[in-house]
DNA sequence: TTCCCTGCAAACTGTTTGCATCGCT
DNA sequence: AGCGATGCAAACAGTTTGCAGGGAA
Protein backbone atom coordinates (compact mmCIF):
# COMPACT_ATOMS: atom_id res chain seq x y z
CA UNK A 1 0.00 0.00 0.00
CA UNK A 2 0.79 3.75 -0.31
CA UNK A 3 1.34 6.11 1.87
CA UNK A 4 0.35 9.55 2.21
CA UNK A 5 1.76 11.72 4.94
CA UNK A 6 -0.97 13.45 7.21
CA UNK A 7 -0.33 15.94 10.12
CA UNK A 8 -1.85 13.09 12.25
CA UNK A 9 0.90 10.59 12.24
CA UNK A 10 3.12 13.05 11.46
CA UNK A 11 2.69 14.64 14.96
CA UNK A 12 1.95 11.34 16.72
CA UNK A 13 5.41 10.33 15.79
CA UNK A 14 6.85 13.32 17.31
CA UNK A 15 4.60 12.51 20.49
CA UNK A 16 6.45 8.81 20.55
CA UNK A 17 10.02 10.05 19.94
CA UNK A 18 9.90 13.11 22.39
CA UNK A 19 8.37 10.67 24.93
CA UNK A 20 11.32 8.86 26.97
CA UNK A 21 9.47 5.92 28.37
CA UNK A 22 6.36 3.60 27.36
CA UNK A 23 3.06 4.95 25.76
CA UNK A 24 -0.34 3.19 25.40
CA UNK A 25 -2.47 4.46 22.72
CA UNK A 26 -5.09 5.95 24.97
CA UNK A 27 -1.78 8.05 26.49
CA UNK A 28 -0.85 9.44 23.08
CA UNK A 29 -4.60 9.95 22.42
CA UNK A 30 -5.19 12.58 25.35
CA UNK A 31 -1.08 14.00 25.15
CA UNK A 32 -1.73 14.65 21.42
CA UNK A 33 -5.19 16.62 22.16
CA UNK A 34 -3.48 18.36 25.13
CA UNK A 35 -1.84 19.70 22.25
CA UNK A 36 -4.44 21.00 20.51
CA UNK A 37 -4.03 18.33 17.51
CA UNK A 38 -7.47 16.99 16.67
CA UNK A 39 -7.30 13.57 16.58
CA UNK A 40 -9.63 10.38 17.17
CA UNK A 41 -8.33 7.43 19.03
CA UNK A 42 -9.41 5.42 16.17
CA UNK A 43 -6.77 7.27 13.82
CA UNK A 44 -4.36 6.72 16.76
CA UNK A 45 -4.64 3.18 16.92
CA UNK A 46 -4.53 3.25 12.75
CA UNK A 47 -1.02 4.77 12.81
CA UNK A 48 0.25 3.10 15.71
CA UNK A 49 -0.41 0.03 14.05
CA UNK A 50 1.24 1.46 10.56
CA UNK A 51 3.75 2.77 12.26
CA UNK A 52 4.71 -0.33 13.79
CA UNK A 53 4.46 -2.27 11.18
CA UNK A 54 6.81 0.03 9.23
CA UNK A 55 9.42 -0.81 12.13
CA UNK A 56 9.07 3.00 12.76
CA UNK A 57 7.99 2.25 15.99
CA UNK A 58 7.93 0.13 18.58
CA UNK A 59 5.38 -2.08 20.29
CA UNK A 60 5.48 -3.92 23.29
CA UNK A 61 2.99 -6.19 24.75
CA UNK A 62 2.52 -5.56 27.97
CA UNK A 63 1.40 -8.12 30.34
CA UNK A 64 -1.82 -6.71 31.97
CA UNK A 65 -2.18 -3.65 30.01
CA UNK A 66 -2.51 -4.37 26.15
CA UNK A 67 0.25 -2.85 23.81
CA UNK A 68 2.81 -0.01 24.43
CA UNK A 69 4.78 1.94 22.22
CA UNK A 70 8.15 3.49 22.14
CA UNK A 71 10.15 5.43 19.25
CA UNK A 72 13.30 4.43 20.24
CA UNK A 73 16.08 3.86 17.61
CA UNK A 74 18.41 1.58 19.40
CA UNK A 75 17.66 -1.95 19.45
CA UNK A 76 16.48 -2.52 23.56
CA UNK A 77 14.41 -4.95 25.58
CA UNK A 78 12.60 -4.67 28.60
CA UNK A 79 11.89 -5.22 32.13
CA UNK A 80 7.90 -5.80 33.31
CA UNK A 81 8.01 -4.97 36.61
CA UNK A 82 5.54 -7.13 38.28
CA UNK A 83 4.96 -4.49 41.40
CA UNK A 84 4.78 -1.44 39.99
CA UNK A 85 3.80 -2.79 36.66
CA UNK A 86 6.17 -0.12 34.78
CA UNK A 87 7.97 -0.77 31.93
CA UNK A 88 11.97 -0.46 31.66
CA UNK A 89 14.59 -0.55 29.23
CA UNK A 90 16.98 -2.68 29.08
CA UNK A 91 20.00 -2.78 26.67
CA UNK A 92 19.90 -4.93 23.59
CA UNK A 93 22.80 -7.66 24.93
CA UNK A 94 23.67 -10.55 22.33
CA UNK A 95 20.87 -9.65 19.85
CA UNK A 96 23.07 -9.91 16.95
CA UNK A 97 24.10 -13.22 17.73
CA UNK A 98 20.80 -14.15 18.49
CA UNK A 99 19.42 -13.60 15.51
CA UNK A 100 21.75 -14.50 13.27
CA UNK A 101 21.86 -17.84 15.13
CA UNK A 102 18.27 -18.49 15.41
CA UNK A 103 17.44 -17.29 11.71
CA UNK A 104 20.23 -19.85 10.80
CA UNK A 105 18.82 -22.98 13.20
CA UNK A 106 15.61 -22.24 11.73
CA UNK A 107 16.28 -21.18 8.27
CA UNK A 108 14.00 -18.22 8.84
CA UNK A 109 14.01 -14.48 8.25
CA UNK A 110 14.10 -12.26 11.60
CA UNK A 111 12.82 -8.78 11.20
CA UNK A 112 12.69 -7.69 14.85
CA UNK A 113 11.88 -9.26 18.22
CA UNK A 114 10.80 -8.58 21.56
CA UNK A 115 12.22 -9.93 24.94
CA UNK A 116 10.12 -8.78 28.12
CA UNK A 117 11.80 -10.30 31.53
CA UNK A 118 9.73 -10.64 34.50
CA UNK A 119 11.00 -9.65 37.80
CA UNK A 120 11.52 -6.50 40.39
CA UNK A 121 12.92 -3.50 39.25
CA UNK A 122 15.50 -1.53 41.77
CA UNK A 123 12.85 0.99 42.97
CA UNK A 124 10.43 -1.75 43.92
CA UNK A 125 13.20 -3.72 45.78
CA UNK A 126 14.41 -0.84 48.14
CA UNK A 127 11.05 -0.44 49.02
CA UNK A 128 10.64 -4.58 50.56
CA UNK B 1 -2.47 -17.93 49.29
CA UNK B 2 -3.65 -21.22 49.90
CA UNK B 3 -4.36 -23.43 46.81
CA UNK B 4 -6.28 -27.05 47.26
CA UNK B 5 -6.24 -29.80 44.52
CA UNK B 6 -9.16 -29.77 41.87
CA UNK B 7 -10.00 -32.36 39.42
CA UNK B 8 -10.13 -29.10 36.45
CA UNK B 9 -6.75 -27.70 37.52
CA UNK B 10 -5.04 -30.88 37.37
CA UNK B 11 -6.69 -32.13 33.83
CA UNK B 12 -5.85 -28.88 32.69
CA UNK B 13 -2.41 -29.16 33.47
CA UNK B 14 -2.22 -32.53 32.22
CA UNK B 15 -3.55 -31.12 28.65
CA UNK B 16 -1.03 -28.38 28.54
CA UNK B 17 1.78 -30.68 29.17
CA UNK B 18 0.70 -33.00 26.69
CA UNK B 19 -0.18 -30.76 24.14
CA UNK B 20 3.42 -30.49 21.99
CA UNK B 21 2.10 -26.75 20.68
CA UNK B 22 0.73 -23.78 21.82
CA UNK B 23 -2.87 -22.93 22.95
CA UNK B 24 -5.15 -20.09 23.52
CA UNK B 25 -7.27 -20.33 26.78
CA UNK B 26 -10.71 -21.04 24.40
CA UNK B 27 -8.69 -23.69 22.65
CA UNK B 28 -7.69 -25.27 26.23
CA UNK B 29 -11.07 -24.92 27.29
CA UNK B 30 -12.82 -27.28 24.15
CA UNK B 31 -10.05 -29.21 24.49
CA UNK B 32 -11.31 -30.32 28.02
CA UNK B 33 -14.62 -30.34 26.74
CA UNK B 34 -14.19 -33.41 24.32
CA UNK B 35 -12.42 -35.08 27.08
CA UNK B 36 -15.63 -34.83 29.03
CA UNK B 37 -13.96 -32.65 31.70
CA UNK B 38 -17.12 -30.56 32.62
CA UNK B 39 -15.52 -26.57 32.90
CA UNK B 40 -16.56 -23.24 32.35
CA UNK B 41 -14.24 -20.78 30.42
CA UNK B 42 -13.81 -18.54 33.39
CA UNK B 43 -12.43 -21.41 35.13
CA UNK B 44 -10.11 -22.22 32.48
CA UNK B 45 -8.93 -18.17 32.74
CA UNK B 46 -8.60 -18.43 36.35
CA UNK B 47 -6.64 -21.63 36.15
CA UNK B 48 -3.99 -20.52 33.62
CA UNK B 49 -3.84 -17.26 35.76
CA UNK B 50 -2.77 -19.20 38.66
CA UNK B 51 -0.70 -21.66 36.90
CA UNK B 52 1.76 -18.96 34.89
CA UNK B 53 1.75 -17.21 38.11
CA UNK B 54 3.75 -20.03 40.00
CA UNK B 55 5.72 -20.59 36.64
CA UNK B 56 4.45 -23.83 36.00
CA UNK B 57 3.39 -23.17 32.50
CA UNK B 58 4.75 -20.29 30.53
CA UNK B 59 1.94 -17.86 29.27
CA UNK B 60 2.87 -16.23 25.72
CA UNK B 61 2.03 -12.81 24.24
CA UNK B 62 0.67 -13.08 20.90
CA UNK B 63 0.45 -10.41 18.85
CA UNK B 64 -2.66 -10.89 17.20
CA UNK B 65 -4.25 -13.65 19.28
CA UNK B 66 -4.46 -12.50 23.13
CA UNK B 67 -2.10 -15.02 25.22
CA UNK B 68 -0.95 -18.24 24.11
CA UNK B 69 0.06 -20.79 27.04
CA UNK B 70 1.95 -24.13 26.77
CA UNK B 71 3.36 -26.76 29.49
CA UNK B 72 7.16 -26.97 28.25
CA UNK B 73 9.46 -27.17 31.59
CA UNK B 74 12.53 -26.17 29.75
CA UNK B 75 12.97 -22.37 29.03
CA UNK B 76 12.31 -21.36 25.30
CA UNK B 77 12.31 -18.36 23.05
CA UNK B 78 9.34 -18.35 20.03
CA UNK B 79 9.60 -17.23 16.88
CA UNK B 80 5.96 -15.36 15.57
CA UNK B 81 5.29 -16.33 11.80
CA UNK B 82 3.79 -12.94 10.18
CA UNK B 83 2.41 -15.04 7.61
CA UNK B 84 1.21 -18.22 9.44
CA UNK B 85 0.79 -16.69 12.28
CA UNK B 86 2.15 -19.20 14.29
CA UNK B 87 4.44 -19.72 17.27
CA UNK B 88 7.61 -21.81 16.72
CA UNK B 89 9.79 -23.10 19.78
CA UNK B 90 13.52 -21.71 19.51
CA UNK B 91 16.14 -23.01 22.13
CA UNK B 92 16.78 -20.47 24.89
CA UNK B 93 20.02 -19.04 23.70
CA UNK B 94 22.48 -16.94 26.05
CA UNK B 95 19.39 -17.06 28.68
CA UNK B 96 21.43 -17.61 31.27
CA UNK B 97 24.10 -14.70 30.40
CA UNK B 98 21.23 -12.44 29.56
CA UNK B 99 19.10 -13.08 33.30
CA UNK B 100 22.89 -12.40 35.27
CA UNK B 101 23.94 -9.47 33.23
CA UNK B 102 20.26 -7.99 33.40
CA UNK B 103 19.60 -8.07 36.90
CA UNK B 104 23.26 -7.20 37.43
CA UNK B 105 23.11 -3.96 35.55
CA UNK B 106 19.34 -2.95 36.85
CA UNK B 107 19.75 -4.13 40.31
CA UNK B 108 17.10 -6.11 39.92
CA UNK B 109 15.32 -9.60 40.63
CA UNK B 110 14.84 -11.55 36.83
CA UNK B 111 11.83 -14.44 37.41
CA UNK B 112 11.33 -15.18 34.00
CA UNK B 113 11.58 -14.17 30.41
CA UNK B 114 9.72 -13.93 27.25
CA UNK B 115 11.69 -13.13 23.65
CA UNK B 116 9.60 -13.57 20.53
CA UNK B 117 11.48 -12.96 17.43
CA UNK B 118 8.83 -12.02 14.67
CA UNK B 119 9.60 -13.19 10.65
CA UNK B 120 8.75 -15.60 8.64
CA UNK B 121 9.19 -19.35 9.17
CA UNK B 122 11.12 -22.17 7.07
CA UNK B 123 7.59 -23.56 5.76
CA UNK B 124 6.22 -19.92 4.50
CA UNK B 125 9.53 -18.72 2.91
CA UNK B 126 9.40 -21.95 1.07
CA UNK B 127 5.90 -21.18 -0.32
CA UNK B 128 7.43 -17.93 -1.55
C1' DT C 1 -9.26 13.52 -9.58
C1' DT C 2 -7.77 9.73 -7.15
C1' DC C 3 -7.09 7.28 -3.12
C1' DC C 4 -5.54 7.45 1.34
C1' DC C 5 -6.76 9.29 5.75
C1' DT C 6 -9.95 10.71 9.31
C1' DG C 7 -13.88 11.00 12.80
C1' DC C 8 -17.63 8.86 14.84
C1' DA C 9 -20.03 5.21 16.65
C1' DA C 10 -20.97 0.59 16.76
C1' DA C 11 -19.12 -3.87 16.93
C1' DC C 12 -15.84 -7.35 18.56
C1' DT C 13 -12.51 -10.27 21.08
C1' DG C 14 -10.33 -11.77 24.81
C1' DT C 15 -10.54 -11.64 29.66
C1' DT C 16 -12.26 -10.60 34.33
C1' DT C 17 -15.66 -10.41 38.08
C1' DG C 18 -19.91 -10.91 41.40
C1' DC C 19 -22.54 -14.14 43.33
C1' DA C 20 -24.38 -18.36 44.90
C1' DT C 21 -23.01 -23.06 45.22
C1' DC C 22 -19.81 -26.91 45.34
C1' DG C 23 -16.14 -29.70 47.07
C1' DC C 24 -11.29 -30.31 49.00
C1' DT C 25 -8.92 -30.86 53.35
C1' DA D 1 -16.71 -26.61 59.22
C1' DG D 2 -14.02 -23.49 56.60
C1' DC D 3 -12.29 -21.60 52.72
C1' DG D 4 -10.70 -22.09 48.07
C1' DA D 5 -12.72 -23.44 43.43
C1' DT D 6 -16.44 -23.45 40.14
C1' DG D 7 -20.31 -22.14 36.80
C1' DC D 8 -22.93 -18.74 34.82
C1' DA D 9 -23.81 -14.46 33.04
C1' DA D 10 -22.85 -9.84 32.99
C1' DA D 11 -19.34 -6.48 32.71
C1' DC D 12 -14.97 -4.74 30.93
C1' DA D 13 -10.85 -3.04 28.40
C1' DG D 14 -8.55 -2.61 24.52
C1' DT D 15 -8.86 -2.58 19.73
C1' DT D 16 -10.99 -2.85 15.13
C1' DT D 17 -14.29 -1.70 11.46
C1' DG D 18 -18.03 0.43 8.24
C1' DC D 19 -19.25 4.46 6.41
C1' DA D 20 -19.37 9.12 4.73
C1' DG D 21 -16.68 13.14 4.28
C1' DG D 22 -11.92 15.52 4.08
C1' DG D 23 -7.26 16.17 2.26
C1' DA D 24 -2.59 14.99 0.25
C1' DA D 25 -0.43 13.95 -4.30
Amino acid sequence: MNHKQSRQRQRLLEVLKQHPGHLRAEEVYSKMKEKDDKISLATVYRNLNLLSSLNQINRIDHPNAGSMYDGREYPHYHLHCIHCDNLIDVPGLYLEELNETVSKRLNAKIFSQQMTFEGICEECLKKE
